[in-house]
DNA sequence: AATACTTATGCAATCGCTTGCAATAATGTT
DNA sequence: AACATTATTGCAAGCGATTGCATAAGTATT
């Protein structure tokens, strides 16, 4: 493995002159910067991550934060793909990006800390935004950058973030099936202390009163199929009329989907259904699934991309809106023509 | 933060004393070291990343290798659960991940030579195996230990892997099939040069000739619904007694799913239906799917005990073979019952 | 009490790179 | 030609750890 020394020595200037020459200081004169970079080339030079890093103080490695797993979190597609989007942007800038995951909560906050205490990371990004996080409280109190993928709980003008416009997505989703004539749309959730479903619910809500329709939630986990079977039966007394659902996510919308399609008298009566993130969940669905697509690793790529652009700390924060779009497929059926 | 020097000096010793005393050096009296032991603690400390690598020229973080981006694969959950079955095992032992992606096959080499050169990656876990793999060829090329998941194709016995028995899952899922009286069962695959995919071919093939039935073969993409019911149109016409189908993983099993359910003569023949890794597809499929579990996270964490235990070189090398296990649900209808 | 042996600690070099400052070379000015 | 500037380069000190070797302290041996 060539050191900048061999470098140097190749090029016949000295180590001091070969670092500079290599990060493109002004000072050094073009045939030399010329002859060191050829010499690095022909070597094959890579400067040494760790002593670099040692050197300059300043880490170059990128800390990607994974939600404490729920079996269904971590079966999430859509994580990876942030991930991926992540990482391409950091390894175009000379970044790594380094995982930090937990089985529990603690775990998740133990490893940071000690993340934190190594000091070799330079940035963190978390990959979803949960209330109370106590990684959050973590990263502020060793005052330790990040950005979020979400819309933060807290100090929302201090933090950088990537999200989506999540109430705007519930809003064209809610408007979607109203648009082809229903009437009575039921919002479909699992779990309000994220972030995501919050806001998709709030824009659902507000199209319904725009349209002075009744808002009419159902908070479920179709953990297994019986008990789907039964809340939906309690939901259908209840409001019998009910013809379309916004489900908070794709995995939201098969899981009802499964369930109404078990149902033959359900199954008859061919209720529109629309999810969110546009996961490969939809294409596989029975019908397909139309779904508002989010750009999962569009979301990675812009949070990368903050993280690589070095503020000052007084700066404000950055806030990124990835747009979305909804991608029609066969789970929607019109009540009435388009107008 | 703290230094090794900061916890020498409230111990009341040297930092070499000090460096000793927590690594658990012999030779340091038991009083001194729990003195170290306790100024460490109490200052926080961690030995900074980057400066302890440098000076033992002992790198500890792991590189995992995901496959080049099909957008099939990104999708597949799969991936993330082996990811985070490395990560726990490597938190636990101090290491660090970091992974290597690319767009491209180019970009993902490059990005790998790149920390290569960088010289900070104490060992590779490839998350997949390709023939002809030429991340493959890097590693072996720069003598860089790595491990597999999945059975390497090149030098299978000096390569470490982990993978499941694929053959014997193929054997057992086609049995599964016979069993319940199928007697005309297809195998259904989309791209060969995947070592798993083969493997469970001939898994397939092995019981089809123990019971002296006809291999049934059919290479599909499903990329689009029109050619999917154009194929099985086509498959259907050549071989019309088909009762069962092995698909080579989930997403496959699905998309066949989806085919045979569009079409109103199909779908009420009930064809029989398996497929492989237990994905959360399975789960969310109408019918729900029976389907091989193969334990991804597991496989992950194999790996990187493999990792973390380093071995000397001339040592042999490594492999561990992770049990499967059919989950059964609703995707296979028994034509005789069971004997 | 002097010597030999352990045992426990500290000194100082090292890992590979960066960077402030001093030294040298090149150029311009009078 | 002598001096003042400015443009280039090199020296050497760090960054925070580890580790071989020398030293100091403690115990045993005679």
């Amino acid at each position: 493995m060539a050191t900048i020394k061999d470098v140097a020595k190749r090029a016949g200037v000295s180590p001091s002159t070969a670092s500079r020459a290599m990060h493109g200081s002004k000072v050094i004169s073009k045939p030399t910067r010329d002859k060191v970079i050829k010499a690095a080339r022909e070597l094959n030079y890579a400067p040494d991550f760790n002593a670099q890093n040692l050197a300059t103080k300043a880490s170059n490695t990128i800390g990607v934060v994974l939600p404490v797993d729920h079996h269904e979190i971590f079966s999430n597609p859509f994580f990876l793909e942030m991930i991926r989007g992540i990482n391409e942007v950091c390894s175009k800038n000379g970044s790594m990006t380094t995982l930090a995951t937990g089985i529990s909560s603690d775990e998740l906050v133990h490893n940071i800390d000690v993340m934190i205490a190594q000091g070799h990371i330079r940035n963190f990004i978390l990959l979803y935004s949960e209330k109370n996080d106590p990684v959050v409280e973590r990263l502020n109190h060793f005052d330790v950058q990040y950005v979020i993928i979400g819309k933060p709980y807290q100090e929302v003008n201090k933090t950088s973030y990537v999200d989506n416009d999540n109430v705007q997505a519930g809003t064209d989703a809610a408007q979607y099936l109203v648009d082809r004539g229903h009437q009575r749309i039921c919002f479909l959730y699992s779990d309000l202390s994220k972030m995501v479903q919050g806001d998709r619910m709030l824009g659902y809500q507000r199209t319904m009163m725009q349209h002075q329709l009744p808002s009419i939630l159902l908070e479920a986990r179709f953990e297994d199929h019986a008990s789907g079977v039964k809340s939906m039966k309690h939901f259908f007394e209840q409001y019998p009329d009910v013809t379309g659902f916004v489900a908070v996510d794709d995995m939201m919308a098969l899981k009802l989907q499964q369930v109404l399609h078990n149902d033959p008298e359900w199954k008859v009566k061919q209720f529109s259904l629309i999810g969110f993130n546009n996961s490969i969940f939809s294409e596989l669905a029975h019908p397909t699934l139309t779904s508002v697509a989010v750009f999962p690793q569009r979301l990675g790529e812009e949070a990368a991309k903050i993280v690589m652009t070095d503020r000052p700390a007084e700066e404000l924060s950055t806030a990124v809106i990835v747009p979305h779009q909804i991608v029609t497929r066969h789970s929607v059926h019109p009540i009435r023509s388009l107008k």
